[in-house]
DNA sequence: TTGAGAGTTGAACGATCACTCAAGTCGCGA
DNA sequence: TCGCGACTTGAGTGATCGTTCAACTCTCAA
């Protein structure tokens, strides 16, 4: 049986993730636990200890949750790269384009947030940009000698977060998958450089 | 003179960019701008209203208050573009890594908005778009045939919005000059595939 | 001089916010 | 069987939210 404490963070990810930080009272996630605001206060001291919570909660998540369903039947590494990515067009199209990355909106909502929070915040994007940082390793070859793989892997992650942005304002995963297919332009030409070894299983 | 309703839009921008639409309160807004609260509520509906007025404004301003400025003394087409950039960073450090792109800011914190707001939102993006767009078509034998200016230009807005969230979470400009100097790599493959026409005026 | 409309004043409204707390239930070791 | 700590209950706290409104001042055309 799932303890109240645990119903109250998953049902507190879920209105975070849609109607945001701010906007999500505690009488919102009580409500959707169903709990009452003692039970709540029980376990944490306050709203923003909820937060982090779910924070730590997205953290632990993203291997189990979302590198491991992307990358089931992926080998090559650029293209799980692509197939992350791939992840969050799927999740935009389902929601008609009106949630995405769940981190990025709490990254840009909570302006000038407590150093507590904006840890966790860097700390979940750090966990993303690791993931991909790895692809690029083992993929190193292909890339010319001069590329730094963690700032492209921020760049991947600076891609995804101003695609799904824009996405969101236009209400159409069009301006996503074009961005998406200037990344793949710029990795296609920096393979290139490099002398293009072992393109293997990429998909259409 | 300043009329009161010019006062209650300027302030209002300013605190939407500083502490997002949400967390402003009508109170704080009449506080910033030294009025009172029937005196807001005879020219606007409601806060909405407030809103729609200052992403009108906003947009009002894209040439005279951010392009002109930042394209005084660049005549290169694609240095233009990299200095609208280098515009957004420098904001950045005056404000300490807080403060990015009050659009970008917006469009993430309101999540089901109004159309009448959505509408507006993607008109500053636009805006902004038409801009770069502008840019690439002036330099557009320098760059391959089957580019597509405008695809090309929402990618450099992606990459802008993109770099500004995670200057501002991990509070250091770096992540934001790398992910530009990542997208200016990706400008020079393309323009050397093109075959490398007059390239003036780099900085640096 | 007068009247009317534009603009201003600021107290007050009900709703909702995050949060508190005294009283209660429950499981379990002694 | 007892007692204690973990957990739950839900009414209630003051603060703050967006908004209303009747009364007021000011400007200027008639």
């Amino acid at each position: 049986m799932m303890s109240t404490r645990d119903r109250i963070v998953i049902e507190a990810m879920r209105l975070f993730w849609e109607k945001g930080y701010a906007s999500t009272s505690i009488a919102d996630i009580l409500k959707a636990a169903d709990a009452n605001a003692g039970s709540l206060y029980h376990f944490f001291p306050g709203k923003q200890d909820v937060l982090t919570a779910v924070l730590d909660a997205y953290q632990a998540g993203i291997r189990p949750m979302l590198l491991e369903p992307a990358w089931a039947g992926v080998d090559d590494p650029v293209e799980r790269i692509f197939a992350l990515l791939a992840r969050y067009r799927q999740l935009l199209v389902d929601t008609g384009c009106t949630y995405g990355c769940p981190i990025g909106y709490l990254a840009l909502e909570l302006h000038e947030p407590d150093p507590v929070v904006r840890v966790r915040i860097a700390a979940n994007f750090d966990g993303w940009v690791d993931a991909i940082e790895e692809c690029i390793n083992a993929a190193r070859a292909r890339f010319p000698a001069d590329i730094d793989p963690r700032r492209l892997a921020h760049f991947v992650l600076t891609t995804m977060e101003g695609a799904v942005m824009q996405a969101r304002t236009y209400r159409t995963v069009e301006t996503f998958d074009q961005s998406i297919a200037e990344l793949r332009r710029y990795f296609d030409a920096l393979q290139q450089t490099a002398g293009a070894q072992k393109p293997k299983g990429r998909k259409k």
